[in-house]
This record gives structure tokens, sequence and C-alpha cells, in this order.
DNA sequence: AAAAAATGTTGACAAATGTCAACAGAACGA
DNA sequence: TCGTTCTGTTGACATTTGTCAACATTTTTT
């Protein structure tokens, strides 16, 4: 179960683990199945957990006035599900996280993370970089926003995140892309003509 | 010159600073006049500074296949003008940062911050501070191009820059927005009815 | 197995936004 | 000061995207 959290840390850290770094980790987060359609946080909540996500698919959102979800991140096996601000600022979420799959995580608090963790230095290199490499796709996902047609915006997408198309159906997508079903429907159909 | 540099790491961390920071951050941070139109960054270089703005304003913009800019950024007194991908992973950029206004900064490198205030505890926790607060303004940027019109957009951009509209001219708060310019006029006209 | 919910497509039409061109006044540079 | 560039507005029209409704299929729940 948690192999896959190891492997990952190893992945994007250069520093080397500790002897007894491993059991520490495995220790520290908690392993927990989330059912389909159960939330790990609801707007208004703090943020309590982060979690990897070893088996399965999890998306975050807002809900505007009307009742429409906006979806903000997607989440599939060895990504992070969270809402960093909530998490690091203990501030009330404006998101929504749930299960789109059940879905096996690895859940870890702030506290828990701080105390265990806080002094592996290849913990904290990753946890940096994560946050580096978000704050760069949320960067280009703006830019992407601003400047790109939606028929241009879903092939970026769909070539970088091919996962995701056979994981989540259109309308979520569409949600994510800033469009509506209709619309990606009908780029779509466009897309396969030519 | 550096006395709002060192009131703006006061206010953004908690650690003090230690008798004696303040001479390295002014030895550290240099000085630089930036005239209008000069570049701070141009596209396909590494991103060799990061700029805190003294006085003045300036924008980070890409530019498409048809030479259009989508201003990602603006920027003016006591901000951070800098591609904060390329100065910490030192790959090239894809933005240009330019001034808009003449501009006073202060000027650092990636080595010598690291190698003079990498140690100053201060100076880390408002760095990670601007990163986490980036990260949160990012993302809210994307919810609004996804979520809200072009409309909304912009009573929430003036509402919550009101100095970023007396700043800069309407074509750049245009493309900040994702929109042109003339859509952006007839808003603006549409609000003053209302 | 039956009913309900979720998914995806399509048509007709509406609304939002973009494009192009013309114009006017302000600001700027030679 | 003169000419040029920048800025902002407006009209006419085109394009993109949204809205609403109907429908067929598939999937899930009871």
């Amino acid at each position: 179960m948690h192999d896959s959290l190891i492997a990952y840390i190893k992945k994007y850290s250069t520093t080397p683990l500790k002897e007894g770094d491993d059991e520490l980790i495995k220790n520290t987060f908690l392993a927990k199945r989330i059912r389909k359609k159960q939330f790990l946080l609801q707007e208004g909540e703090v943020c309590k957990y982060t979690a990897f996500i070893v088996k399965g698919a999890m998306r975050q959102y807002s809900v505007d006035e009307k009742g429409t979800e906006h979806i903000v991140r997607l989440t599939i096996e060895n990504w992070w599900a969270v809402d960093r601000e909530s998490f690091t600022m203990l501030t009330p979420s404006v998101y929504n996280i749930d299960a789109w799959e059940d879905t096996d995580a690895l859940l870890v608090t702030r506290a828990d993370f701080l105390s265990n963790l806080g002094g592996m230095p290849a913990l904290n290199e990753m946890t940096r970089k994560m946050d580096e490499n978000h704050a760069s796709a949320l960067q280009k996902r703006v830019i992407a926003s601003i400047s790109f047609s939606a028929e241009k915006r879903y092939e970026d997408f769909a070539r970088q995140y091919p996962e995701f198309i056979q994981r989540f159906p259109q309308h979520i997508i569409a949600s994510y892309l800033g469009i509506t079903k209709e619309t990606l429907s009908r780029i779509r159909h466009q897309l396969v003509k030519k």
C-alpha cells in the first residue's frame, strides 16, 4: 500500500531516505478507503488531510450560486489531493474534494507531517517540488484560458493528460476546461472529422 | 531605497531579523533603474533575477504565434517581478518581463540569495509565504476564468486591484482578463449605465 | 428485472465575445 | 511644434460558446 508513495518520494527527491525513514513514513501516512462520492473535504471546512492517491480518482471543485460545479483539479494514482492553501494556512476552504471512483488513499495531517516528517530532507524537498510544479501548472492553465480557444485547450489537455480522458466523463472534462458539455461534444465531433 | 524591502520582509515574516541582517540584505539586493520598455527577462532566457519593485510598474507576458501579447501578471510597488519557475529551476522562460513605467527595483540572483540569505529564517519564511500567496492567487484566477463572465471578472479585478486600473491602460487590463480591448470598453460602458 | 440516474449527442436559437475598420483626443518623441 | 504613437470608443458584422429541450444508450441502484 505504501510502496507507491515511497517510490514517488524517491523519484521526486535527490536526497536519499535514511534507515528507518521508510517506517516513519508508513506510520505517519494512514491508509484510508474513500468510496465514490464520499468527501475528503467540504466547502467551509479546513482541509485537514493531504491525500496521496494509491488507486482511484478524485476531483476538487467549487460550486457557484447557481449550484454549478467548477472543476479545479483532477487527481488519479500517484497524485496528491489537497487544498494546499487551506491545509497550510488552516483557513476554511472554498473547495470540495470527493472521490469520483472508489479510492485508496494515504492521509496525513499537518500536525503529523510537521512533527514526524518535518525534519526529513527528502520529504521537504519533494513537497517544495510539488508546490513548484503545481504553481507552474496553474500558471500555464491561466495562460491557456486567456489565450486559447476551447478547441485548442481541449487538444492540449487531451495530449498532456490522456489518462484523464479515459477516467472522467466528458462533462467533468468540460467543466475543467471552462466550457459546457455540449460544446465539448461538438468540439470532439469537429476533431474526429479532421 | 532598501527601506521598503526591509519593511516588507518584516511584514511578511514572524521571525525577527537579527543584528546585521539588514546590512546583508542591503548588500545582496542591488538597486537598479529599469527604464520604460526595458526588459528584465526575455523569452528563451533563464530568469536571472528576482526583482522587488520599489517604485514603478512592470508586466509579465507571453507572445503567441500571431504576435499577440497575453499578460500573465502585473506588478507595482511592493510586489515581486520574476518567473519563479525559470528562476528556481534554471529553465528557459516562455515569458517576457518589461517595465511599463520607469522603475526602481532591487535585484537578486539565485546564487546570491542562496549563499547570502539562504540561512536567514525570516527571508525563507517570507519566500515561502510569497509562493503560497502566488499559488492561491493563480488558483483563484483559474476559477474565475472558467466560472465567470468577462463582466464579472472585470468587476472583481477592479474591486480587488483598484490601483492597477489607474496605472495600466485598458488594453493591458483586457489582456490580463483574457478579453479584447473593445469588449472591455463595452463592459465599462455597461457598468457606468448601471 | 425494472426504474432511475448518468452520459453523450444533436438541433434551434440566444448571448457573449471577437474582428475589422474608422475615428478622435491625449501623450510622447524628434 | 509637428508628426507619430498610444489610447479609447463605436458600428457592423462574424464567430464562438451557451442554453434549453429532446432523445438514445449505458450504467447504477433498488
